[in-house]
DNA sequence: ACCTGAACACCGTTCAAGT
DNA sequence: ACCTGAACACCGTTCAAGT
């Protein structure tokens, strides 16, 4: 995973993270200089480890990402196939509402192959949900793990607080129900 | 609607406005001074029109926005209230492909009192359609419209094309088929 | 009443010079 | 190898001065 580097780049890698983590937590568009300058590194150095603000962002959320597609066949083991779809949904909409990064990221990453390292782990959790269910019986055939992902885009637009977990509950009962044998 | 105003200011506007449509569909993150400039206007004169880039996306938009939400009555007339709803959705699916920067004028329009003015119309239209549908039986009892608009978010994130086009379709039956009775 | 355009603080990005 | 930080072109925004 990790390339072997000098060991003051990866310090500096670290730290940068590290405050890019809690400067981007406090105010989203917060900017690169801004975060080169409270690590204590100058601006060439934040760019030579991450050429763009989106590498930065990815940076932060893969480990969130690992853990999110790490938990699929987790849920699998342990429920009913459509339970277990409907509970990682509910996990990603947690996600969803605490970092609003995550929608940018993942379109991002649909469009530049480079970046499929996160969001192919991302469709094969859905994938592997869905086929479960399709196997039992419980959802139509067919449907594509990639348009669902797209389908619950909403997640990352909803405001975090009561009422949002409310809208999100609602929508998510939409989704399951669409996915569920034509009437 | 248009509020008087002296005769070289109306054409400042119309011409910004006009300056406006091309450039950022040319390049949607088009700089405002660039804008101004290929206007023929000072920095100042766009900021007095249009005092942020969203107003100015917004009142591009507004006009096909009133156009879409005047089909709602007019479809619900013409269609089955199932049939109106699925032609509406299409029709808006036509300006979220071609259109990216509605996506993010309703969401900020979601947020902001004051532009209601636009998101308004657009609930509006999506809850005649969905009245009609609950009175004829075809969808589900309680369907909220600003939770549906919301679920159509995916519109505006799917790429032109071919490809798009039949994603499009398969995304809005799996919409569709949730919306209707519960199995 | 409205427009101009210089000016301000700041942005992302680069790259020669250092260690 | 890696880092520094000055520098570049440009950004959104403001505001005194003009008409």
């Amino acid at each position: 995973m990790n390339k072997p580097r000098r060991a003051d780049a990866q310090q500096n890698r670290e730290r940068i993270l590290k405050i890019a983590r809690e400067a981007l937590a406090a105010s989203p568009d917060a900017s690169l200089n801004s975060i080169a300058k409270a690590a204590g590194v100058g601006p060439g150095t934040l760019y030579r480890h991450f050429p763009s603000r989106e590498a930065l962002v990815l940076a932060l959320y893969r480990h969130e990402i690992q853990q999110l597609v790490g938990l699929a066949p987790a849920l699998a083991a342990q429920h009913p196939p459509l339970t277990a779809l409907r509970l990682w949904f509910e996990r990603l909409a947690h996600y969803g509402r605490i970092k609003r990064g995550l929608a940018h990221v993942l379109h991002a990453a649909m469009n530049d192959g480079v970046l499929r390292e996160t969001y192919g782990p991302m469709v094969g959790a859905i994938d592997l949900l869905l086929r479960a269910c399709e196997a039992s019986g419980s959802i139509r055939k067919g449907v594509n793990a990639e348009d669902v992902l797209l389908l619950m885009g909403f997640l990352w637009r909803i405001e975090p607080g009561r009422e949002g977990e409310a809208r999100a509950k609602r929508l998510l009962g939409l989704v399951m129900n669409g996915l569920q044998s034509e009437s």
